[in-house]
DNA sequence: TATAACTATTTACACTGTACATTGTTTTCA
DNA sequence: TGAAAACAATGTACAGTGTAAATAGTTATA
């Protein structure tokens, strides 16, 4: 079911390994698979099979090894996510083009944007829990972007550290729904939507006069965008934390003349 | 390590026994334990041991069945998950005392905060994936109470939907972190300040002169509050959002007069 | 050449979800 | 009253999981 934060696997050991450091060993046989092959399928099969069929063994014979030899390359299963976390956020990891052309609400909305796609690329990411705070190479480079939205606005440090925070934790909770809802759909072939009608009749008869506001807007929403628009959802909520943080850089902006 | 959302459980199935509808049978032995009993018990197991604690044997063994015995009541593990969160969701389907004292925004930040304690009391909801929504008894509940905080302000269906829904999302996303620190505290008894100057040493001769603004910032936000103060992020968060909710709230009303 | 250092493998254990077949219990109907 | 239907509970079994422990094989260094 899930995930292992016990005490096992030595924090240092998996900087070391993330920041690859412990390379370059003197002797002993060339390994068969590198730590980076074993990253790398495990991603891919997260991607395409979904996290659990991210097995030690699944990973094993998919770099060509025995089940066993995993664990000469990382301490435990939990070090590998972590290792797939911090891998895969190379993709954010860079600014686009045009980032000097855009103002910071430009540059905060592509972090979001980028971020929920990057979460639907990789739905996994949404479902598990890690021990501690991911320090990774890639992991640094996206706080940097992400921080670089915001500079010369007359923000302080821990304003932007919260606002950076803030900002992922959003997209973070907004898109699980419709991570769901993809992983669904490619498992199953059947959308929230076509599955609704098959469920309605059972509901025909339930009393729902104790949710008065409920179902009245949840027919309203219904008829609008079915069981939900996870997207418009997102967008909505997204406009309004820009909104408030533009009240804030405002504020901040003032005080600095005054 | 994660949830099963696949085809498998009849839909249907779930909403009778959410409902409770299905019951009374007319023959057969008296069942050794009831439905409600096997869900509290897997709730307890989860609160006290983790989800990962939670296995159909487990919770067969702690209402005092045999193993199989499991599947007379529930057709799988996945519906079992959809009615632990209806049930345990059944904590936020009260309106406090004073919600009628209370202006809009008093009334989301309860909300919000509600939600918040909400999955710090229950760290596994935050890391478990539902197949479909969950249209139980409780949950609509729940969403009534939310949706009633945002009632007669000008807003239309939509608007309140994906106002409820935006804010569910945000805290979502903030208490992630929270409850895996909490979470990993339980367990292994460190907090992750206490595990930072362990690996302070090994990040010494890294070069972090590609992320000038991130170790900038991740060192002045390091002095204030360590390696990150959730709640203090979800606060910040919190306030942004509820100015933007404000701005649009303040729009709606001006739209009215005119 | 011997040894230390390293990789890889085999075997094993306790655990998971659940399919399937069977037994036991209670109510209903002929 | 007795047979049948409906349900609950169980035992056995299987394919999968993470990983501990012991062992064997390979290579660079002393």
């Amino acid at each position: 079911m899930s995930q292992e934060f016990a005490g096992k696997g030595d924090p240092r050991k998996l900087i070391e390994l993330m920041w690859g450091k412990s390379r370059a060993p003197r002797r002993g046989p060339k390994p068969k698979a590198s730590l980076e092959d074993i990253v790398a399928a495990a991603i891919s099969i997260a991607d395409s099979e979904g996290i659990e069929a991210v097995s030690t063994r699944n990973v094993a014979e998919a770099v060509g090894i025995s089940p066993m030899s995993f664990y000469t390359h990382v301490p435990s299963k939990a070090e590998l996510h972590d290792l797939m976390l911090d891998q895969v956020t190379a993709e954010s990891a860079a600014r686009p083009d045009d980032w000097p052309t855009m103002n910071w609400r430009q540059r905060m909305t592509f972090i979001a944007e980028d971020a929920w796609h990057f979460y639907l690329r990789h739905p996994w990411i949404v479902q598990f829990q890690t021990h501690r705070p991911i320090l990774g190479p890639n992991t640094m480079a996206s706080y940097e972007v992400a921080l670089s939205a915001l500079e010369g606005l007359g923000l302080d440090e821990i304003e932007m550290d919260l606002s950076v925070t803030a900002l992922h934790n959003y997209v973070l909770g907004a898109v699980r729904d419709a991570a769901r809802a993809q992983t669904v759909l490619e498992a199953t072939g059947m959308t929230d939507d076509e599955w609704w009608p098959s469920i309605e009749p059972f509901l025909a008869d339930v009393d729902f006069s104790p949710y008065p506001l409920a179902s009245h807007v949840g027919r309203v929403a219904g008829e609008t965008y079915g069981l939900g628009d996870p997207e418009r959802a997102f967008r909505f909520g997204l406009e309004r934390f820009l909104d408030g943080m533009a009240m804030l850089i405002e504020r901040k902006k003032q005080q600095h003349v005054t």
